[in-house]
DNA sequence: AGCCTTTGACCAGCG
DNA sequence: TCGCTGGTCAAAGGC
């Protein structure tokens, strides 16, 4: 309810869609708007609850069943108390919240807005557009109509639909309401929030794109039932159970939904499309980050229900398959996925059943990390950290996790309405159901309590480097860590942002790239064995060299390295390892307690216990001093180890702490006399992908000081911090690394 | 070139 | 110590 406030501020960032969107509304709308445009009381209502609309679903959904083919004075008698708390409540809780958030929301006289100039403006049709659940607003940036205008505009398709808010309202309201509201509340939320398209109001229960919507998309049809049937087939927000504090849970089961469907008389055709349609268009087009962060959830499992594809990728993060186990009490298997962002830990489960519908999911940790951009958007995507924020918001007002009427359970139930937990709450395992709403309140939320100037700037990356950062900082929070991960998304945060810089990176849409750094050794080393674990995850015969390249990740959770391995073309006995990523744990304790009596343990200053390895992370330009300054520390106390492998056995290593700006934070491990001849290129990643490699193998970088190849065999650099520093010193630090 | 899936094997925790 | 179980690894092949 307080949300209208907040709507109504929102209203006041919209702006009018070019006509390209107008028209595409007006195709989508069809009859809906355009041919009725009469300036009824339940046409004003309407049009002001596209927006409301769903709620008001929800509640006939939820409630009494009311016939969803009550759309007209039904719904206007329903809204009318909103509209009439809006009128009230306007003003107050606008100022409030926009303290509270920092962001001050013009307000605006919904007057103007709600009432004739709707109808009557075809310039200014209802902001409040209500995206259906399972309605991809991926299908509709798909659109060649809307591409455009949603990059600049604030929208629901860019996420810049700041309508959000009410969303954001609603969570506060939310925190400030008697829990059992939620029940009933829960889908309300998702659905005030939520982005739909207006529904039809003589089409009974039909939320449809039109005719011609059809036309352009053809899959996209969401029936109310559908809607309804979803919501009522979820899990309530009270049975929600805090299992414990480590994976959100999200039993799902879409099957089900489609049968209760049908039992209810409604299509199942639609609701097949229904899924098909979230799935397809997830599959077929990038997820609409922020939009879809928390539909996507769903839209992954209905996209895996839909189309069996299996790619639980329409969440809107990258997952790997790494394992699938017949569980026990399970009637289904279960796939093992890891989040495949280089500092991601995010795991889930995924149970599904043989006609391939999800029946759980079950999440595991916090992303630490926005949305990975779509290919098609690559700027906008980054808008997707909504949940992150919306979960800031939370702990702006003060909610705490961990019970089910918990408030931020609330919080996140409406976060999750859309099926998406809310990775910030990495502690907490919550049981939700598979409920399908669009996210963009979630989103819109996230806008504007989080800091309106995330999407104003236009800055997606800034933005989500921002909201890595403050995941990061609750994640630390959470996990007690001692901010390895928090500081490298912080400088990665950084990273990114230089990384931007035209003059250096030739280009400030080029892709985010981990720094490079080819390393070369003349012996049988074994390379693997650098001290840190490696997963091996794919091999690879690459042109120009017979033997084959093998592709390791570090198997350390939120470890961002990656490396491939191969000998050189031209000397068997050289091994060619290009490191990327950059390095955010200590060896792992194995190594470490080895290495630790060792390496450090000549310095006279090792730190006790096994974490003494302490890798600088990335000396950006901003973080030079710090990362040096941390270095110097580590040094002087020896906390920079050598994961020697002397101790281990004769055979020489090396390793690469990979947070190397500048290989900062190198740890070298049992390069003595005698040792294998190592080549240490730092290259630039941008460099390194435009640079050809010599013959050697090296990465060449253009433009870049070469630096000269610590060669020298008699250096023992296990025992001796100083020349590691020696090594640092001759590496360029330039803000790219 | 790089990453993914598949799938049997392996590992660790627990009773 | 053994068996069970869930979770992960990793080789091979595919996309």
């Amino acid at each position: 309810m307080a949300g209208i406030d907040d709507n109504v501020a929102i209203i006041g960032d919209w702006v009018p869609p070019s006509p390209s969107p107008r028209a595409f509304f007006s195709a989508i709308l069809g009859d809906d708007i355009s041919s009725r445009t009469i300036p009824e009381p339940s046409r004003d209502i309407r049009t002001e609850g596209l927006f409301l609309g769903s709620l008001e679903h929800n509640t006939t959904g939820n409630t009494d069943k009311k016939d969803a083919t009550q759309t007209g004075g039904a719904q206007f008698t329903e809204l009318a108390p909103f509209s009439e708390q809006k009128s009230s409540s306007r003003g107050g809780l606008v100022e409030r919240m926009a303290a509270r958030a920092g962001f001050n929301a013009p307000r605006l006289n919904t007057e103007s807005i709600r009432s004739s100039d709707l109808s009557l403006n075809p310039e200014i049709h209802s902001p409040y557009l209500t995206i259906q659940p399972g309605l991809s607003p991926t299908t509709l940036l798909d659109s060649p109509v809307f591409l455009s205008n949603s990059l600049a505009q604030p929208s629901p398709t860019t996420g810049k639909f700041s309508f959000v808010a009410n969303v954001n309202s609603k969570n506060s309201t939310v925190v400030s309401e008697p829990v059992d509201r939620s029940k009933d509340n829960f889908f309300e939320d998702i659905n005030a929030s939520s982005f739909a398209f207006k529904p039809v109001p003589d089409s009974g229960s039909s939320f449809f794109l039109g005719a011609t919507s059809k036309q352009s998309f053809p899959s996209i049809e969401v029936s109310v039932q559908s809607e309804n049937s979803l919501q009522s087939r979820g899990v309530e927000p009270t049975k929600v159970q805090s299992q414990n504090r480590n994976t959100l849970r999200f039993p799902v089961d879409f099957s089900r939904s489609v049968t209760e469907k049908d039992n209810g008389g409604n299509s199942v055709m639609t609701d097949r499309r229904f899924f098909d349609t979230v799935g397809g268009s997830a599959e077929n087009s990038p997820p609409l980050d922020e939009q879809q962060d928390e539909g996507d959830q769903i839209a992954s499992g209905d996209s895996m229900a839909g189309g069996g594809c299996g790619t639980p990728s329409e969440d809107g993060y990258n997952w790997r398959k790494y394992g699938q186990k017949q569980v026990k009490g399970s009637e289904y298997p279960r796939s093992y996925y890891k989040c495949t962002h280089p500092n991601c830990p995010v795991k889930k489960k995924v149970e599904r059943s043989h006609e391939g519908h999800i029946t759980e999911i079950i999440y595991k940790g916090a992303h630490n990390h926005p949305k990975p951009p779509p290919n098609r958007r690559a700027a906008i995507g980054s808008l997707n950290p909504v949940m992150d924020v919306q979960l800031d918001v939370a702990d702006q007002t003060g909610l705490q996790s961990g019970t089910d009427n918990d408030p931020v359970w609330a919080s996140t139930q409406k976060g999750t309405a859309a099926g998406t937990p809310d990775w910030r709450h990495d502690n907490v395992e919550v049981t939700s159901s598979a409920s399908v709403g669009p996210e963009f309140g979630n989103a819109a939320s996230s806008v504007q309590v989080q800091n309106g100037n995330h999407f104003e700037s236009g800055d997606a990356v800034d933005a989500s480097s921002t909201f890595s950062n403050d995941e990061d900082e609750d994640d630390q929070a959470t996990h007690g860590s001692v901010g390895c991960d928090g500081e490298g998304d912080e400088s990665e945060s950084k990273r990114r942002k230089i990384e931007t810089y035209p003059t250096d990176m030739g280009g400030a849409t080029r892709a985010i790239r981990e720094p490079r750094v080819v390393v070369q050794t003349t012996s049988e080393v074994d390379i693997l064995d650098d001290g840190y674990r490696w997963r091996k995850y794919g091999q690879k015969v690459v042109k120009g060299n017979p033997n084959p390249r093998s592709y390791y990740k570090c198997t350390n959770a939120g470890c961002t390295v990656r490396k491939h391995v191969e000998r050189a073309s031209h000397d068997l006995k050289s091994v060619i390892t290009t490191y990327e990523g950059k390095h955010n744990h200590d060896v792992p304790a194995a190594r470490n307690s080895s290495h630790v009596n060792s390496g450090t343990s000549s310095t006279g200053t090792a730190q006790a216990g096994s974490a003494v390895q302490t890798h600088v992370h990335r000396p950006e330009p901003s973080q030079v001093h710090n990362s040096m300054s941390r270095f110097e520390r580590s040094a002087a106390y020896g906390s920079f180890s050598f994961p020697g492998r002397q101790q281990l056995g004769p055979t020489p290593s090396f390793s690469f702490g990979m947070n190397q700006p500048g290989l900062a934070n190198l740890a070298m491990a049992g390069l003595g006399p005698g040792q294998p001849r190592m080549t240490v290129m730092p290259v630039h990643p941008y460099l390194a992908q435009q640079c050809p490699m010599n013959e050697m193998g090296f990465m060449l970088p253009k433009g870049e000081p070469k630096v000269e190849p610590m060669s020298e065999p008699s250096l023992n650099l296990s025992n001796n911090p100083s020349m590691y520093q020696q090594i640092m010193s001759r590496l360029p630090l330039g803000p790219q690394m």
